[in-house]
DNA sequence: AATGAATGAGTATTCATTCAT
DNA sequence: GATGAATGAATACTCATTCAT
């Protein structure tokens, strides 16, 4: 019943933000179905009803940090990339923005993954992915166009990017542990991977 | 109690097929948690208790079928590199049986992507990957040798071509309903992206 | 802790009194478990609190409703019997009055019914019954002494009477939408069906 | 997931009838949302679960139960009318026939009352009045083209004789206690309320 | 080998009520 | 007087697993 564009006090974001916070890390941890609401109020001492005096639903809450963590990714991503004239330096300003979120943030991968677990959300993990490839087949269209680029599908180019850049990460930055070797050239390998991949 | 490496007669090793078959499809499509014992039971109109006769519990049957699911996958590869000379051809040839071996058999790739999904059977599919990555990293090693790769991580490398690879599939081949566009031209494409990455 | 008889400003009164009224309607139209406080406050975009400054609990803010209904009700029937002579007369009254009452407040009908319908109101309703079953056997009585009425068990009657005219109400004028159609005989109808049944 | 038409054992078949026995009982006396499904059970012995072997849900429990009590009333209505010539007396045997019936079984009663009270089972209520009304209506028109019943609306006069007969029943029987003391001539005086209120 | 039946731990969600401000 | 926030008990339903037959 609660919850619609509830107006709140200096004390009611700050929970809800805490509540993001704590959520954020169990999501990422153990996954959704692995994640109860009673796991997220244990974690931070508040009462059961909580999360629904902020949020309609499990599931509600999930998708907005879902939604957070992508947006965060794809703002990094345009930050690093905006000023930049050369479509092909571009792609590499992408693709090393990506890296170093995830290496920055491994929970918000932890997110993302959980999320591309479950049906309900995979659809957003999706439609992010989508962007990003449409973005990324537009520098190669321009980078074509120069002659910087081989001639071929430009979709397809920008899924082989993503997807090598997604496996890089996660097999490296993907551990719940953070274990794992972290290696600081793995952005430059990546780099050179990808755009000899799709260069003349 | 059930199951312990127990003799079968004919008709149970048929029923103990039928069920394998039966499961794959369903875990597939509807996930791990998503499929019930009870979907699988009823899908072949037998009762509830058969399960526990071959398997011991839900993770052993779908542990079972996905061992099997990378086994085949790791079958088809060797089967299509084995007599190939040259490195760089095996590599080629590698990308191009594991692309037709989803191609085929597109409930296999879909028995995969949930299983990664889980912690519990992550391991296993991780484990496949290592294999996988192994053999790769090998032949580009000794495409380096011969000059034919260029220098730098050879793992790396290996992981790069393993990423965009199995994107591409999931891309392509990866919705239940074995639609979006199947694209023939896809194999060449990988294999155009995916050796220029490494070549010299 | 709040509710003591407290003394009540003017604004006071007036935010008691709307609280009543949007009470009212939502008891009628959802009844009570499906009325929630948070439905009442909200309906008057007020704060979940106030209620309680007012009742001290839901039980209390139904029960004082309730209590109101059945007095209006009671009101209504003496207003129209008080100055008649003749004891079939007044009875003839009585079931107009109440028909009227409730064709004028369909909502006052509702919130009877809701009420009926829990144990812990039913009691208060019964009470109102009783007490205009008492009423009606007394003129029942007079119109035997008179030879105007059959000889019988008057309370029967009376309970015969109650059970009809309510009956009708019930089914002409209780849907939500006040919809059924009106029939503007039917306190004719009703009037006469029950003075024949105890007439002599 | 369970429940389908489901084969039953003997064995279930007589469980299945002990959960609507004790089910049929504990709503007749706590209402349906004041009974839980671990009330039934634990009533009976069993784990918290069995009921939703037979049935999909709590209000598919409650349901069948309120079918079947309805369905009893009537068939008690049939048998009693059934052989019956003229439609006065038809009537006077309905009248009979209902009041009999909920003497008997007070539990009924207690079910019919309690399905009233909320709308997800009060239209399956009316549905049942409506065929007694119906039904009585007939036997009115009859009655009235013979000569023997006074000319006006048929159903508003069916609809008198159902409000007060149940009134009657209710007030008389409707105790959970099975208490108020039951008056043996109950049946006749409705019956002559009843009957006066329509004939000629 | 197989089945129908039974178990019961586990979880999201609601809502009357209280409380600090 | 009034509000937003917080509480926590209570409950329907699911499903892996076991068991008697």
């Amino acid at each position: 019943m609660a919850v619609k564009q509830r107006r709140l006090t200096k004390r009611g974001s700050q929970r809800r933000e805490q509540i993001v916070d704590a959520a954020l890390k169990l999501f990422a941890d153990q996954g959704y179905h692995g994640t109860t609401i009673g796991d997220v109020c244990d974690s931070l001492g508040v009462g059961k009803g909580v999360v629904y005096w902020y949020w309609r639903s499990k599931e509600a809450l999930f998708s907005e940090i879902l939604q957070r963590t992508l947006l965060a990714l794809r703002r990094e991503q345009q930050t690093r990339v905006e000023a930049v004239e050369d479509p092909v330096e571009r792609i590499e300003q992408g693709i090393r923005a990506s890296i170093d979120f995830f290496r920055k943030n491994p929970g918000y991968l932890g997110m993302i993954r959980t999320a591309a677990r479950y049906d309900e959300f995979a659809g957003l993990v999706e439609k992010g992915q989508q962007i990003v490839v449409a973005d990324t087949a537009n520098h190669i269209k321009e980078g074509m166009a120069l002659g910087e680029i081989r001639d071929g599908d430009a979709e397809l180019m920008a899924h082989g990017i993503l997807g090598s850049v997604f496996h890089f990460v996660e097999t490296y930055f993907g551990t719940e542990d953070g274990a794992v070797e972290d290696r600081p050239q793995l952005a430059d390998e990546a780099v050179a991977f990808c755009l000899r991949g799709i260069l003349t």
